[in-house]
DNA sequence: GTCTATACTGAGATAGAC
DNA sequence: GTCTATCTCAGTATAGAC
């Protein structure tokens, strides 16, 4: 390997959420997943992926039609998981604005620490993918976004929250979850449930309540 | 082109700081980056470099010993910028911590708003290059994220600021901006003046300033 | 569902003339 | 500094046997 890993991101194990059946498909897909968030999607090889899985790269086509699929697959895994958490949280929280932001934060910032290279490819590969491969996992992002801008738009509206703006607020609130897996590393002195607290309250300090 | 572009980077002219002077040169860099933003690094090659320019991609090699060296031009030139911007900022700011704050959050994010493909490039693609193409950017990286810790530390010894958690609270501030090029269109009805008072006022809030 | 073998294409890069 | 021509290799994917 030539290139400069991300460092903690390509030795973790590459995890999948719970969803996704055992089987070689999803040894293919794990698999994948590591090397992609390591090596980006066309730094990554049909053989590369063989090679890791101590198969034939002629073997992997059994699986899936191509290359490109198998990170479809993988981008609509990441955001079927993402929009799932999001709405549970929503759904459990109560009315109260403020309580249905830390249910939201709560549920993106424990996604995006414990599937870091998930996080990773899904943001920085999703565009490699032709539209009609991509399209569904876009309207699920779509709706991810809708639930904290809705949310925002009622605490505004009822008098809970004073953000300065409340679009670049929602912003600031989701890039605290996307950036984490680029400098947390779960081995370290935080653990996942402080950094959860920790965004809720950023959130909401953001967001100005009373 | 078969990839879902991100919409607004590929069509903005991609700009280059005024220090890379004038020339051949100077068109390679901004058609790569406009490319490599829109694209990928791996996802252009260079004979699509080539005919962007109208030149034979032998021609290329006159300019740059190989492609690498483009893309580590460019991530030097923007780790560049930003450090000096964040230097200067600071250096104009006065002692009071919540004003040191102020200058730093307002010049990294003036600086994303103003070259977003430069951005997207250097932290998406900066993995890719072999470690001695990247470190000294690397090092650039490391003193300008010492800038904003160090003053959060500062405000927080004087009692200024009460952060949740210093590290995690740099990391927000610094995810505000580092996001940007993601959702935020100049042409919109957002300027970039006032987006830059927005995000120095999430800062603070989230630094508790009293 | 995995193998061996290979087709085909596009990649980065170089040689040498002008 | 740009051109034409070309080398060499690695890439995705397929054919057909087991």
């Amino acid at each position: 390997m030539r290139s400069l890993p991300r460092s903690h991101l390509q030795v973790q194990k590459a995890t999948l959420p719970a969803t996704v059946p055992n089987g070689t498909r999803r040894r293919i897909l794990e698999t994948a997943l590591r090397l992609f968030a390591s090596e980006g999607f066309h730094g990554t090889s049909i053989r590369d992926v063989a090679k890791e899985l101590e198969l034939q790269p002629s073997a992997l086509y059994s699986h899936f039609p191509s290359k490109e699929h198998i990170l479809a697959e993988l981008v609509q895994i990441g955001h079927e998981a993402h929009h799932e958490a999001l709405r549970g949280a929503l759904l459990n929280a109560g009315t109260e604005p403020a309580e249905q932001v830390r249910a939201l934060v709560r549920a993106h910032t424990l996604l995006h620490a414990a599937h870091p290279q998930l996080a990773v490819v899904v943001n920085e590969e999703i565009h490699t993918l032709p539209p009609e491969l991509s399209a569904p996992a876009m309207a699920l992002r779509n709706q991810s976004a809708a639930f904290l801008r809705e949310v925002i738009e009622r605490g505004v509206a009822m008098g809970r929250f004073s953000p300065p703006h409340a679009v670049a607020t929602a912003a600031a609130i989701s890039a605290m979850g996307v950036r984490l897996p680029y400098w947390y590393e779960p081995a370290g002195t935080l653990d996942i449930e402080t950094l959860a607290d920790i965004h809720t309250e950023l959130a909401l300090r953001m967001l100005g309540r009373r």
